[in-house]
DNA sequence: GTAGACTTCTACACAACGTAGAAATCCTTC
DNA sequence: GAAGGATTTCTACGTTGTGTAGAAGTCTAC
């Protein structure tokens, strides 16, 4: 499956929160503004430029090349991604229903009632 | 988030098909016999007993002791782990019931279908 | 108390990730 | 159209996790 590491998932939430894209130095900004006071710290824009482009390799991230610093964006959303990846892990399982059971089962009631909401709008399946 | 290796994988799928639980060269067996006959190999014993003993740090393995070949267990059954890995993915989310939305969106009639059975006999939680 | 089975310790290779300087490329402006 | 600064790409190194297993230590049955 695959994973991000910490600076990676930073890069990616801050790249969820922007609509419109980010450029690289943008980008460095929302991540100390994002970084408890006590251990803010730079990182150098080459960093930066390496994880995003590790990311497009992924699919995680997509670049316009038109502008000239670049702009990159997000290719989901967050809860698409959320989405995919709690399937991701649902697949790897060969007794899925047991696995949902579980889960269901372990789910906070507002979240049941989410779900319930959720099941009903979208019709049977029948 | 904790994540596994392929050997870590094949391991606890190993164990989780063991209920009364594995020695080292039991599962040593296990594995050859799950490998695609193309690629089946042998692996040393030595090799199995890290892979376990770093699993048992991760806590998805226990071991007994007493018995002279020590007997590894899984901690969970794989639908648990499963379903705790879903959890995590989704208490990553910050917008919960938006990748909830997007899961039940994806899943299969079926699913939907176990889903639905599975809310309603856990009860209204009003 | 010793041989053989079993476990722990130690170690190395390889990949992923965090990190960033050096080198290359691209606009802008004179 | 050449120079200079901004931007991106290339290259590289340290760290950590995982796959792999030998060497060294420990235990039990005889």
């Amino acid at each position: 499956m695959i994973t991000l590491g910490v600076l990676e998932r930073s890069v990616m939430n801050a790249l969820w929160e922007s609509p419109d894209g980010l450029s690289a130095p943008e980008l460095g900004e929302r991540l100390v503004a994002a970084e408890a006071p006590a251990k803010r710290r730079e990182l150098a824009t080459t960093t930066l430029l390496t994880v995003l482009s590790r990311l497009e390799s992924k699919g995680f991230v997509s670049r316009t090349r038109a502008t000239r610093p670049h702009r990159y964006h997000a290719v989901n959303s967050r809860s698409e991604h959320t989405a995919e990846l709690m399937h991701e892990v649902l697949q790897l399982a060969p007794d899925r229903d047991d696995a949902l059971a579980r889960f269901v089962g372990s789910v906070s009631p507002t979240e049941a009632e989410t779900l319930r909401r959720l099941l009903a709008s979208r019709g049977t399946g029948n």
